[in-house]
RNA sequence: GGGCGAUUGGCUCAGUUGGUUAGAGCAUCUGCCUUACAAGCAGAGGGUCAUAGGUUCGAGUCCUAUAUCGCCCACCA
């Protein structure tokens, strides 16, 4: 039997370890339909925080319910290498302990990298058992594991040999604490304050300058140009001549350029073709010098004079004095303006022109614009605003910087000697070859998870079995990394989908709608929740709480609540429990009302929630699930048993209902189903691999449901009008029926009389049933005014009723049944309030 | 500048082809230790659904503006 209370601890322990043990987790069954889901791999960077927790249930709620379903489902965990920002974990570690990465050199400072990996991966494996998540670990990939790893070196030396990868001098943006190039979504822009430091940029041979604003002033050193817009009245006379560039002394031209705005400062732009995208852009066309001032970790280099070594901003401090001393400055105007940082070191990104490797994007972004105008081979989102998301970013992304200049991670395919280049799969043949030492970017290899993992391009056992997969569960703020990214390599490489639908899911905020962040200070672990709580119901509580896509305010007094739901459930399972040990078989015959009604929201019930799970709308599942057990079953069906718990009927009834809830609940709250299930007499093997309940229309009975609404109806009534009249001690009750479920569940029994009594009465009624409660006492205005009520509240609605009734254009243009339901209804109304003023 | 989302009782949120009296949890008030559950039971109060128009027999829901808050993208010399 149960404990007296639910223990989440108790209740939690052991149980994953049971489903393991029987290998319930994974895949294989040939006879059965396959149903697949990849992990979005978390980094191997750190603990997963309560957004996994948020993702993975999610995950886990569909694959448990698919596989209750009947299929041979494939749930496939991982985890990501996370190039940069492992590397940046490991780089910290070391400095603790006094090593610098570059003296332990790039063979010893892997070891390191995979000591910490193999440590987080151990964490990760221990946090998913705890969340009760049923992934298949047989099937566990890493993405630098050989199998993926060879996955990406094929992507690569395909695209490359399509002219799809090349290598370039472009502007990328540049992290200078970490040393690497980043892809432009690795670009956080912040608003910082910052200033305009106004410079004259005197005429060649005149005292005439042209004032030049720039938030940059370190870069001047790498000017090569002033531009001016060819239309600009006020300068275009000057196109043609040069001016001095300050400090340096030398001469650089006045171009005539459009990206010079008129409108904006000055309408005087300097031209840095290597430290600025535009500029760039703008010395291609003029066929401008490109000169680079600053080196790899953000120092200035030989070029800025007597400034090298320095780093930019004390370069830029002592540049912007010497430039006021010498007269050049003219004023500093103090603005915000928005500035790149790099995701993962936060330090501000600088525009560096550098020689990388790129994917060009063109033709891959098109044809995953193509591809969603098919409905059958799209992908869905959910919900399907995402999808905009998703087309707008891949109708206008740049070209995809993918080099790294970093040793974790997968090493660029390329060898070189002297001038030649060989990209392949393996280091070519012969003598003095190198291969490129940059590494991938770490969503290159993210970007391949759903069919790599899977053996692809090399055994593809698991692949023609389970890919495309079903549904990806992710965030929107990965969409442009990753969602967007495996769709196109999926589409050019298996000319699939990677998954036919797509969940979205909001990111979780603190209760004061703040994002969670360690600055902040707000986090929360998801493993103190689970200990506090227990993980059935965080479970619960993260994956019905919102609408789908929208974020979710963590609040704890609401995981509080949901404890108690599953406490509640907890204590219904034992009264059940309690009754029905002698059962050795579900026979749902010789009926009651009570049952048949119970059967019927039963059956209601399991067919909205399949319908919601179907649709992946967990929030609508927990409206019905919650109404139907808390209300239907606790507060009434079992209130009702219990005037009939020796007959069969209903211990059959009230097990057979008790197993379609804990069946339906299971997929959100694993463990207590599975201990609870255990406990009853009639069981398949074990809940996780129990079939889901079917929706039954055999039992479904309309007019008991109708009939025991309306004495519940009654007795809710009966129990307002008791209450708000404060009727208290002894008096008697005349009813017009002899429906027991009332007079038991009312207490009536002893109060019953026949007669009409000549003292204060109050009258209850629904459509068939009537009340009159005689009670002496003293009728004061208050009271009279209540009395009223429930009259005056009939009759508002009877005459709103009529009216609508009374409409012709309602008659004739709603629905039949909606009209007749209304005269119905009207009908009910006015009989109740016959017998109220009778 | 472009796009998206939100705005519903004190708080947090549902409300999916437009259709009875707009729901829930928490909080509040009243009365109950009724042997499944006081982490509970039985009741009650509380919302002109941001604003203004429009479509419709009928609008929280659809359309058009506006306001406030938030997010994403682009630009920022």
């Amino acid at each position: 039997m149960l404990e007296k209370k639910y223990d989440h601890l108790s209740v939690e322990k052991g149980v994953y370890e049971y489903w393991e043990n029987h290998h319930y987790f994974e895949c294989g069954d040939p006879s059965k339909k396959p149903y697949s889901i990849v992990i979005p791999p978390p980094n191997v960077t750190g603990k997963l925080h309560l957004g996994h927790a948020w993702d993975t249930a999610l995950q886990d709620i569909i694959i448990r319910f698919k596989r209750m379903q009947g299929y041979d489902c494939l749930w496939l965990p991982g985890t990501d290498h996370a190039a940069i920002a492992t590397e940046a974990k490991v780089v910290a570690r070391l400095k603790d302990e006094g090593i610098n990465k570059y003296e332990l050199g790039r063979e010893e400072f892997l070891k390191e990298c995979f000591k910490w990996t193999d440590e987080h991966k151990d964490i990760i494996h221990k946090q998913w058992a705890k969340l009760g998540l049923s992934v298949d670990l047989t099937k566990e990939r890493f993405t630098l594991d050989e199998g993926l790893s060879e996955a990406v070196r094929y992507v690569f030396v395909t695209l490359y040999n399509k002219g799809l990868i090349y290598q370039g001098e472009k502007i990328i943006n540049w992290d200078p604490v970490a040393k690497t190039a980043l892809s432009n979504e690795e670009v956080i822009y912040k608003d910082v304050k910052g200033a305009f430091y106004h410079l004259k940029y005197f005429i060649e041979g005149t005292t005439d300058y042209l004032e030049v604003a720039t938030t940059r002033p370190e870069t001047l050193f790498g000017d090569t140009a002033v531009a001016v817009n060819p239309d600009d009245e006020r300068y275009k006379d000057l196109i043609g001549k040069n001016v001095v560039l300050p400090i340096v002394n030398k001469l650089i031209p006045i171009i005539g350029d459009v990206h010079a705005d008129p409108e904006f400062g000055t309408g005087v732009v300097k031209i840095t073709p290597a430290h600025d995208p535009n500029d760039y852009e703008v010395g291609l066309r003029h066929n401008l010098e490109r000169i680079k001032v600053l080196n790899e970790d953000g120092t200035m280099n030989e070029k800025a004079l007597k400034y090298e070594g320095m780093d930019r901003f004390a370069c830029r401090e002592a540049l912007v004095k010497d430039l006021d001393e010498e007269g050049i400055l003219i004023r500093v105007e103090e603005i915000t303006h928005s500035v790149g940082h790099s995701e993962r070191t936060n330090a501000m990104v600088e525009p560096y022109l550098s020689r990388q490797w790129f994917v060009n994007m063109k033709d891959l972004s098109k044809r995953v614009v193509e591809n969603q105008k098919n409905k059958d081979t799209k992908v869905n989102f959910i919900p399907p605003r995402f999808e905009k998301i998703m087309n707008n970013w891949m109708n206008d992304c740049h070209d995809w910087c993918i080099s790294r200049q970093l040793w974790w991670g997968h090493q660029i395919p390329a060898w070189y000697r002297g001038e030649e280049v060989y990209v392949g799969m393996n280091a070519p043949e012969g003598e003095g070859w190198h291969q490129d030492e940059d590494v991938l970017d770490t969503w290159f290899s993210s970007a391949l998870w759903p069919f790599s993992t899977m053996g692809w391009p090399s055994n593809l056992d698991l692949y023609n079995r389970y890919f495309p997969t079903n549904v990806l569960v992710t965030g929107y703020d990965i969409i442009f990394f990753w969602v967007c990214r495996m769709t196109f390599q999926s589409l050019e490489f298996t000319d699939k989908r990677p998954f036919e639908k797509c969940l979205i899911h909001g990111l979780i905020r603190d209760k004061e709608g703040r994002k969670m962040s360690k600055s902040l200070g707000n986090g929360v672990d998801p493993m103190d929740m689970i200990d506090t709580y227990g993980a059935d119901a965080l479970r619960y509580y993260l994956t019905t709480s919102t609408a789908p896509g929208m974020d979710l305010r963590f609040d704890e007094e609401k995981l509080k609540s949901t404890w108690n739901f599953i406490n509640k459930l907890w204590n219904a399972s034992r009264f059940v429990l309690m009754n029905i040990e002698s059962v050795k078989e579900v026979k749902l015959e010789n009926l009651k009302m009570s049952d048949r009604w119970i059967l019927t929201k039963l059956e209601k019930t399991i067919k909205d929630v399949t319908k919601y799970m179907e649709k992946m709308e967990f929030n609508n599942v927990n409206t019905v699930i919650y109404s139907f057990i808390w209300n239907d079953f606790c507060d009434n069906y079992i209130e009702m048993a219990k005037f009939s718990i020796d007959e069969d009927n209903t211990k059959s009834t009230l097990l057979y209902t008790l197993t379609c809830i804990l069946k339906m609940l299971h997929p959100f709250m694993p463990y207590v189903t599975n201990v609870i299930y255990d406990y009853l007499p009639v069981r398949e093997e074990n809940i996780m691999i129990s079939s889901y309940p079917m929706y039954d229309k055999k039992l479904i009975f309309s007019a008991e449901e109708e009939n025991v609404d309306e004495i519940i109806n009654f007795i809710k009534n009966y129990r307002t009008t008791v209450k708000e009249n404060n009727i208290i001690g002894n008096y008697q009750v005349k009813v017009n029926f002899q429906e027991d479920l009332i007079i038991k569940m009312l207490k009536l029994q002893d109060k019953l009389i026949d007669t009409e009594e000549d003292i204060t009465s109050f009258k209850v009624s629904t459509k068939n049933y009537e009340g009159i409660i005689y009670y002496e006492k003293e009728i004061t205005e208050e009271d009279k005014r209540l009395q009223e009520k429930q009259i005056n509240e009939l009759k508002a609605s009877i005459k709103k009723r009529e009216a609508l009734l009374n409409n012709q254009n309602f008659v004739s243009k709603a629905p039949a049944d909606l009209v007749a339901k209304e005269k119905i209804k009207l009908e009910d109304e006015k009989k109740e309030l016959a017998k109220l003023e009778s």
